[in-house]
RNA sequence: GGGCGGUUAGCUCAGUUGGGAGAGCACCAGCUCGACAAGCUGGGGGUCACUGGUUCGAGCCCAGUACCGCCCACCA
């Protein structure tokens, strides 16, 4: 054993080891309780990043605690297709080889997909290894697995029958460069320089004019209605009257409605249902015609009229804007800023766009959810992403689940040359309206979150009966990032309610984001990311999760390279302190009984601990669970316990030996969890191994009987600590005490300032005992906490002045 | 414009029903090299963002203000 822990080789070792001898298998044995845990498969689209490493930690830090506790636990490993970022991200790679994936066409392109899925599984599966996660690596499964594939064919079909699905001409989210709709959801907002122009729309009986603004000129072109707000006593005599289009001279009637803001611009709104989610109420409301100028392409189409067909958005504005100065009706423009939707993907200007799509109802699906959170039955944790998430539920609307990309679940919806729907799971011989032979399939693709939303049953072989779904489902946790709880969190649990009748899990954690050391999001594009494996070849995996885990104590936290460190020192001095235990011990077999004060001692604060550990555990505070995990290490293990008994170690004392490393034995079982490979190496080193630390049992829970020993010197040296007063101990406690706490060399200095301490504390107890509102106020066990404090201040203060 | 979180030592952060301000790192001093590329012991260092309020007593509870961050949002 050498004198610096090296975790390079070591960790791996083990990895390969355990996954070897089968240590991470699930499998169904109804005589045990079992535990799973739904893990976010991650999108296949690159490196893993530090949140995924934070949340592998967490959750491998739970599972092995299960699993120590005796659970059949199953923790599921796969990837997520991720349609549209694995899509953009293979679009990216192509652009650098000076092609689109229309060069390819579908079928090639979805092979480069596939043959890119392969290169970045597999690296990305070497990256959950190395953290340590111990995953069941033979149950990996893919959102597009043959039988994954049906899981959700079967899903779309049951809500089809239900339904809850259904096809409809709706204003969505247009992404002009992938050429799809995308959800609410899928979009990011970003500010930008507009400008917006005043424009006059002359009354059509030639009597006066209302001035409008807007910052896209060209979808006058499609204006149905100009609308003013109902109150609005500018305005008042002009409702109910007519008004004349620029450019297409259209006569539309001027309209009250309350969605429309008096304050902004001119108080008055060109209502254009057909490229504008607001103005697409209103006109559904008013009954207005939806006019549609510009394609899928995002330029001027035929409906534009002619002079505008085929012109880019910014040619067909400047023509309006020439047609408009021409006849004096542009009254000015002015600079605007203001925020708007992007692709999230590739940050192309959302194009609103009416566009026949389809939808699941969410009104019956969501309530036996909302019912499963509000009663409690599932649990996110922290308490405010609990409201967080029956909120965003409530308010979810209908969703959009197709998409028009190429990469994804193609819907199982087939056409007949009448127009007729046919939907089934496999491909349909008929038309089941008339007939027809003639079937083309939809080329929609599924929204990616549809096929997740199944993870945690169809990875078990839902929609087959299997022992896997006996045994495992429901599963009892998930942990997850925050921004992930209105797309796959909420939608698991509806989906799960649905079909399986219950809830996957009943706890949710929602981890904290680990930002750059400088603050804000890491990311990629500004070089904030930074690479777990970096990290690991740095510190090791041991000291990566530690420290990620004690970073991880509010919503967002810096991630602190000091962290990560204090990992490493810590394995660093449990090697150490088990090199010496074991060098010096000869071989000794492990016995728990303690004899001498000291042994009593650690015994007693390690049971302690465990429960401290276990309630940490229980409440998911990680970081608190490490920093119980470091103080017991250091200060306890090694600074007092190994300090105190070293000496006998040397000198061959066979209890001490003994006793030393039964504890240390249990101070390796409660660190295995957080801390997987040193914990398991140095147990490998201990004499008479009949298993692997990884699937040792649990401690049984802690007995602190032999506290009041813990509690004598504990209390002596913080006296000491605080005051530099000798304490009268007697015996084993004085020789702990001594061979721990030396004391200071004179005590005359710092005798004077020492009474004068205690006068002042034993003045100030006094006085707050001669408080009679106090007394009667506070409760009662303070007032003889304040009690003791002072009787103990008066009896050290007379073996002072002795 | 909403929602959530944050503001405590030079840095990163704890602080569990309100009851004598803490950890790790960094810094200083002493000790010790027979587990520890180090360790041990001790020490210096803080108007707990600000303002008011409740209370015998507030880092903690209430109201407000100022910054910072994240998420959300149809002001054309």
């Amino acid at each position: 054993m050498d004198a610096l822990y090296k975790p390079e080789g070591v960790e791996e070792r083990w990895q390969r080891t355990w996954e070897e001898e089968g240590l991470y298998d699930a499998d169904p044995d109804p005589s045990r309780r079992s535990f799973a845990i739904a893990h976010p498969p991650p999108n296949v689209t690159g490196d893993l990043h530090l949140g995924h490493a934070l949340q592998l930690s967490l959750a491998d830090t739970i599972v092995r605690t299960r699993r120590m506790q005796g659970y059949n636990v199953l923790f599921q490993p796969g990837f997520d297709h991720a349609g549209i970022s694995t899509q953009n991200a293979v679009e990216k790679h192509l652009a650098t080889e000076g092609k689109t994936r229309q060069d390819l066409g579908r079928e090639a392109f979805e092979q480069r997909v596939w043959e890119w899925l392969r290169e970045y599984g597999g690296k990305i599966m070497f990256q959950f290894r190395r953290v340590g996660a111990s995953l069941d690596y033979r149950r990996e499964r893919f959102t597009m697995d043959d039988g994954y594939v049906r899981a959700v064919m079967r899903f779309f079909v049951h809500l089809y029958d239900k339904g809850w699905i259904y096809r409809a001409n709706r204003i969505i989210n247009w992404c002009p460069f992938h050429l799809t709709s995308l959800s609410d959801l899928e979009l990011q907002h970003v500010d930008v320089d507009d400008m917006l122009a005043y424009v006059r729309y002359p009354l059509a009986d030639g009597d006066g004019e209302i001035t409008i603004a807007t910052v896209r000129p060209a979808t006058i072109l499609a204006d149905v209605a100009v609308a003013v707000h109902p109150g609005d006593e500018r305005y008042e005599d002009l409702v109910g009257r007519e008004v004349v289009v620029p450019v297409v001279e259209r006569r539309v009637p001027v309209i009250a409605d309350d969605r429309v803001e008096r304050e902004f611009g001119t108080g008055a709104l060109k209502v254009t249902p057909g490229h504008d989610p607001l103005d697409y109420e209103i006109g559904r409301d008013h009954g207005l015609p939806e006019l549609s100028v510009i394609g899928a392409d995002g330029r001027m189409n035929a409906e534009a009229g002619p002079g505008f067909e085929g012109l880019t958005q910014q040619e067909a504005d400047e023509r309006v804007l020439a047609w408009l100065q021409e006849r004096g009706q542009l009254e000015k423009r002015e600079q605007y800023r203001h925020t708007v939707a992007v692709c999230d993907r590739c940050k192309s200007r959302i194009e609103p766009r009416i566009s026949l799509q389809w939808w699941c109802a969410m009104d019956e699906l969501k309530r036996p959810a909302l019912e499963a959170l509000r009663s409690g039955r599932v649990r996110y944790h922290p308490e405010s992403q609990h409201r967080f998430a029956i909120q965003s539920l409530e308010d979810a609307p209908d969703w959009n689940i197709s998409r028009q990309i190429w990469w994804g679940h193609q819907l199982p919806v087939w056409e007949c040359p009448d127009g007729h729907i046919t939907v089934a799971e496999t491909e349909p011989e008929a038309c089941a309206d008339c007939g027809s032979k003639e079937l083309t399939r939809s080329t929609d693709v599924l929204d990616t979150w549809f096929s997740s939303a199944l993870w945690p049953f169809a990875t078990l072989g839902w929609p087959d009966d299997t022992p896997d779904l006996l045994q495992f489902y429901p599963g009892d946790l998930n942990t997850t990032a925050r921004d992930i709880i209105r797309l796959w969190e909420n939608r698991m649990i509806f989906s799960g309610l649905e079909l399986m009748g219950d809830v996957p899990f009943t706890d949710i954690v929602i981890h904290s984001t680990v930002h750059a050391p400088a603050g804000g999001r890491m990311s990629k594009s500004l070089g904030t990311g930074m690479n777990p494996l970096a990290v690991i070849d740095a510190y090791g995996a041991d000291a990566m999760r530690y420290g990620l885990m004690k970073m991880a104590s509010s919503q967002d936290v810096r991630f602190s390279e000091g962290a990560i460190d204090e990992g490493r020192k810590l394995a660093n001095k449990l090697w150490n302190v088990a090199r010496l235990i074991i060098l010096a011990s000869d071989g000794a077999k492990p016995d728990p009984r303690p004899r001498t004060l000291e042994e009593h001692w650690i015994l007693a604060r390690l049971a302690q601990t465990q429960r401290r550990i276990e309630r940490h555990l229980a409440e998911f505070d990680f970081s608190h669970l490490v920093d119980e995990l470091y103080h017991l290490t250091f200060d306890d293990f090694c600074d007092w316990y190994a300090e105190a008994i070293k000496a006998r170690l040397y000198d061959g004392d066979a209890g001490a030996r003994a006793t030393a490393t039964a504890a240390l034995e249990r101070l390796l079982t409660l660190l295995h969890p957080a801390m997987p490979h040193v914990t398991e190496e140095i147990w490998s080193n201990l004499p008479d191994r009949e298993r692997r630390l990884i699937v040792t049992p649990w401690p049984e829970a802690g007995d602190d009987s032999q506290a009041g020993a813990l509690a004598r010197v504990q209390e002596a040296a913080e006296m000491y600590r605080r005051s530099g007063v000798r304490i009268p101990l007697e015996g084993e406690e004085r020789r702990i005490f001594d061979a721990v706490v030396r004391p200071r060399e004179d005590g005359d200095g710092d005798a004077a300032a020492e009474v004068e301490r205690l006068r002042n504390e034993i003045a100030r107890a006094e006085g707050m005992l001669a408080n009679d509102r106090f007394v009667q106020n506070a409760p009662a066990h303070v007032v003889d906490a304040e009690r003791e404090k002072l009787a103990r201040y008066q009896r050290e203060l007379d073996a002072l002045t002795d």
